[in-house]
DNA sequence: GCGAGCCA
DNA sequence: TGGCTCGC
């Protein structure tokens, strides 16, 4: 429907805002405690709106907390309303500062509703032969519907709406839109408090409107009117049906500017958008953000002569022009490929200000030689995809000089995403959304698309090196910069790139004796219930133990009851169904994620390419995904055998496992000076025993079983930073038992509660941590005004120094044993953060162990020995 | 405490 | 999307 009068869309904001924070069932909170989803909720209409409509010109009206002339009238005008809570109320100032930034037009005037002001604008606005519409979650703007007037009405939250003009009203109601106040005036309305005439519902209303159309004409024919009932209570409530009347109706004579000029929809001021959503923590619209040319600061970015290897360039000029001191910037575009040898479709190298491009895969070889025998210094983004592609063609020795996704990382470790796209967005102010983006190589040239590509992530990466250079000198964060994350990218290439082989038989032996036993539970199950049900859905699960078997629930969740394994371990011993029901949970667990859920993983080689990831963890370790490696099962039976499944290449070679013993709390001796815990460490003692020892005043040899647990909890407390509820509920105790073991566990160790009261308040001041090697996180959480959430925030303070510092300390170990391993048969399979594997030549087998310990424990120097305990096996699960 | 992955 | 469970 095209139409040549141009559109303006009227916005009520505090209406709008309202249905956006009650459609969000979960509340939208920043790190920093501030509320968002009411925004957020706005926001995403607003860029609905924006997109079906294409507006001219918009503008958002809002109420002001002054009593209307409403109220003056009419003293219950709106009583009884509830109240804005005010996680809601402290958004509105937030929301006006993204529409300022939006550059969108908003008013409000004392006195006057929201609805006043929609009402006026859209009379002039009709005058002056613009089209309308109306957003509002307030039916009463109903009346304004016209001939070129819409009114969209959000149902239902917000997603839905009702949108009507004049005609579409007239169909539902049978009667104008004006007379809308007049069947308001009958009706009365709740929500605002209008009394209407008592005993006149809806029906009754429209059913006259519909006949007299307007109050004044009831009251005119007041004699004609049935039935008699009606009329009665109709002579009743004169004065009221009139008053009710002046409350609906809108007026739409406010004295305003008329000009609407200022309300033409611009451009955004994208540099303060982004500063706000970045305060908000609005990723997703901060990736949507279509920064148009004229303010993106793509034309500061510098744009490069382009040359084609084969077209503009030969091959061997190419390679020449690369042979220099300087660093190049190396991307390969290709699928990265962990099931067979990647595929590799193209590649651009950055050198003396020129892209050069590559399509030619003996290209890509005579690259990697050229590398390799120059040393040529790479850098890029996330660089760890162009190592393992290179791997694939030779084995070689990298030089890292930069990688922008690391630096970013390093910087800001807990920013959820660190690709190209979002930091250029947030850092410069670049959108680098690109016409073609996903379909390389599929439409149109090509050859162009990934020139034009090639250069802007150039440009973009040229840009935030230098930026991101002089942030890491500032921070002093080149130490773990340069000594751990940079040469750790190859390390990490490398396990991908040599992958773990698994005995696939092996392990389909063992699924199908989890199948077994799955069945014979499954079959246990449904006899003991009386019936055949879905054993894996909560919601059917729960009612058959509560309710049919009787047993008693504990807790409850949003839908029904709550069949946590922590519910029904309480509840064990009350029915022979629960225990099974408990089995058949890991057994099903253990059978989808580590049978089948291994089995289609392993890739051509019949070996297991993880990915690893450097740049996810806000403590600095490292993850690892597709699959994960760092969660295979190992304290129970029957999950522990999976492990048994991952074996070396061939018989020629044996597994050796290396895992520090106790990282954390020698780290946490260290870090705190504490005589006590440093005592120990350096006595060789059992440190959990020695712990309780100390804690309840207990020779060693005295501590039961049952005491040394307790002692491992806390100390295991201490390094994740549990709470004292966290704790109670792992030693099954009370909060005030838990929290009285925490203090006697400070009074004996004073030096780590120093250390930890040290960390919260260094945190309070800068807002960060540091660990060892001076990695930071910042933590927002630590000045948050809701208690739970600074309390979090603080347990972070203390415990991130720790698990970052092991987490340091063991990457600078990677780095010495894949440096030491290098030209050697045995590689570096896993790291699971604080144990080593290596697939071992058995003719190297000393050897790795000496380099292992070497490596491990003088990684670096700490107040306390750092001990490695070293094992062998022909697969992972002799590794104990 | 942090992360990954499966399932409904 | 959230509940659940695995690891450290």
């Amino acid at each position: 429907m095209k139409n040549s009068k141009e559109l303006i869309v009227i916005i009520d904001g505090n209406s709008l805002i309202n249905r956006a924070y009650y459609a969000m069932q979960r509340p939208m909170i920043t790190k920093d405690g501030m509320y968002t989803q009411g925004i957020y909720g706005f926001l995403n209409m607003l860029e609905k709106i924006k997109k079906d409509y294409d507006p001219d010109y918009m503008v958002v009206a809002f109420d002001v907390k002054a009593p209307t002339f409403r109220h003056k009238q009419y003293e219950e005008y709106k009583a009884g309303r509830r109240k804005m809570p005010p996680e809601l109320a402290m958004q509105i100032p937030v929301l006006k500062e993204v529409l300022d930034a939006m550059n969108i037009g908003m008013i409000e005037m004392e006195g006057f509703e929201a609805d006043d002001l929609i009402g006026t604008i859209s009379k002039r606005a009709e005058e002056q032969d613009k089209r309308v519409l109306i957003i509002t979650g307030d039916k009463d703007a109903l009346q304004l519907a016209g001939d070129n007037t819409g009114v969209l009405i959000t149902r239902k939250g917000i997603s839905q709406f009702d949108l009507y003009d004049r005609k579409a009203f007239v169909e539902k109601y049978g009667f104008e839109p004006i007379n809308f106040i007049d069947c308001k005036a009958l009706m009365g309305d709740q929500s605002d408090n209008i009394p209407g005439v008592p005993g006149i519902g809806e029906k009754g209303a429209t059913k006259l409107i519909c006949q007299y159309a307007t109050i004044e004409e009831i009251y005119e024919k007041i004699d004609e009117v049935e039935p008699n009932g009606t009329r009665t209570k109709l002579m009743d409530n004169y004065s009221i049906a009139f008053m009710s009347k002046r409350l609906a109706t809108i007026n739409r004579n406010v004295p305003i500017e008329t000009d609407f000029e200022k309300y033409r929809c611009v451009e955004a001021d994208y540099a303060k958008l982004i500063e706000i959503y970045k305060r908000l923590e609005f990723n997703s619209f901060l990736k949507r953000l279509d920064i148009p040319q004229e303010q993106s600061k793509n034309q500061e970015l510098e744009t490069y002569k382009v040359k084609v290897i084969g077209r503009d360039i030969s091959e061997d000029d190419f390679l020449k022009e690369i042979t220099g001191k300087e660093p190049v910037g190396l991307r390969i575009y290709s699928d990265h490929s962990h099931m067979k040898a990647p595929e590799l479709d193209a590649f651009a190298i950055f050198a003396g200000n020129t892209v050069f491009c590559g399509h030619d895969f003996s290209a890509l070889v005579k690259l990697a030689d050229r590398i390799d025998e120059t040393k040529t210094y790479i850098y890029g983004h996330g660089i760890k995809n162009e190592i393992y592609d290179l791997m694939h063609i030779k084995d070689m020795k990298f030089f890292v000089s930069f990688d922008t996704e690391i630096a970013g990382y390093v910087l800001e470790p807990s920013a959820s995403d660190h690709s190209l796209e979002t930091m250029a967005a947030e850092e410069l102010g670049v959108s680098m959304k690109q016409e073609n983006e996903g379909q390389i190589g599929m439409f149109e040239d090509f050859e162009e698309s990934i020139e034009d590509m090639a250069s802007l992530e150039f440009a973009v990466i040229n840009r935030l090196m230098e930026i991101q250079k002089e942030r890491l000198k500032a921070e002093e964060l080149t130490e773990v910069f340069e000594d751990a994350e940079l040469p750790l990218i190859e390390v990490m290439a490398s396990m991908e790139k040599v992958g773990f082989t698994l005995d696939q038989s092996y392990l389909k032996k063992l699924g199908d004796e989890f199948a077994k036993r799955e069945a014979e539970l499954t079959e246990r199950i449904y006899q003991l219930a009386g019936e055949e049900f879905n054993i894996k859905s909560p919601a059917q699960l729960g009612p058959i133990l509560f309710e049919k078997l009787g047993l008693k629930p504990a807790k409850k969740t949003k839908r029904g009851y709550a069949t946590g394994a922590e519910v029904l371990e309480k509840v064990k011993d009350k029915h022979e169904i629960v225990p099974l029901i408990l089995e058949y949970r890991k057994l099903t667990k253990l059978s989808g994620t580590y049978v089948d859920g291994l089995l289609p993983m392993v890739a051509e080689d019949g070996r297991i390419h993880a990915a690893f990831n450097q740049t996810v963890t806000a403590t600095g370790r490292i993850s690892s995904s597709s699959p994960n490696m760092q969660n295979i099962p190992i304290r129970e039976e029957p999950g522990r055998l999976i492990r048994g499944a991952f074996v070396p290449a061939n018989e020629n070679y044996v597994l050796v496992g290396a895992d520090y013993s106790q990282i954390e709390l020698r780290v946490l001796a260290h870090m705190s000076g504490d005589e006590a815990l440093i005592d120990s460490f350096n006595r060789g003692l059992d440190i959990h025993r020695a712990t309780a020892s100390r804690v309840m005043g207990i020779p060693e040899d005295e501590i039961t079983s049952q005491q040394r647990s307790d002692a491992k909890a806390v100390n295991f407390g201490v390094i994740y930073g549990m709470s004292s509820f966290g704790l109670s509920s792992e030693l099954g105790i009370t909060r005030k038992d838990a929290e009285k073991y925490i203090s006697d566990y400070f009074e004996k160790h004073i030096a780590v509660k120093e250390f930890m009261d040290e960390q919260v308040r260094y945190c309070k001041e800068h807002g960060y941590v540091k660990t060892i090697l001076g990695r930071k996180r910042h933590i927002k959480e630590i000045n948050a005004s809701a208690y739970m959430v600074r309390q979090l925030g603080e347990r972070l303070a203390m415990n991130t120094p720790i698990q970052g510092s092991a987490a340091d300390i063991i990457k600078l170990a990677m780095i010495r044993v894949y440096n030491a391993l290098r030209g050697m048969k045995s590689k570096l399979l896993l790291q699971v953060h604080d144990e080593l594997i290596i697939e071992t030549s058995r003719d190297e087998l000393d050897q790795v162990k000496e380099i292992l310990r070497d490596s491990m424990e003088n990684a670096m120097k700490l107040a306390v020995k750092l001990v490695v305990d070293l094992n062998t096996g022909e697969n992972w699960l002799d590794l104990k």
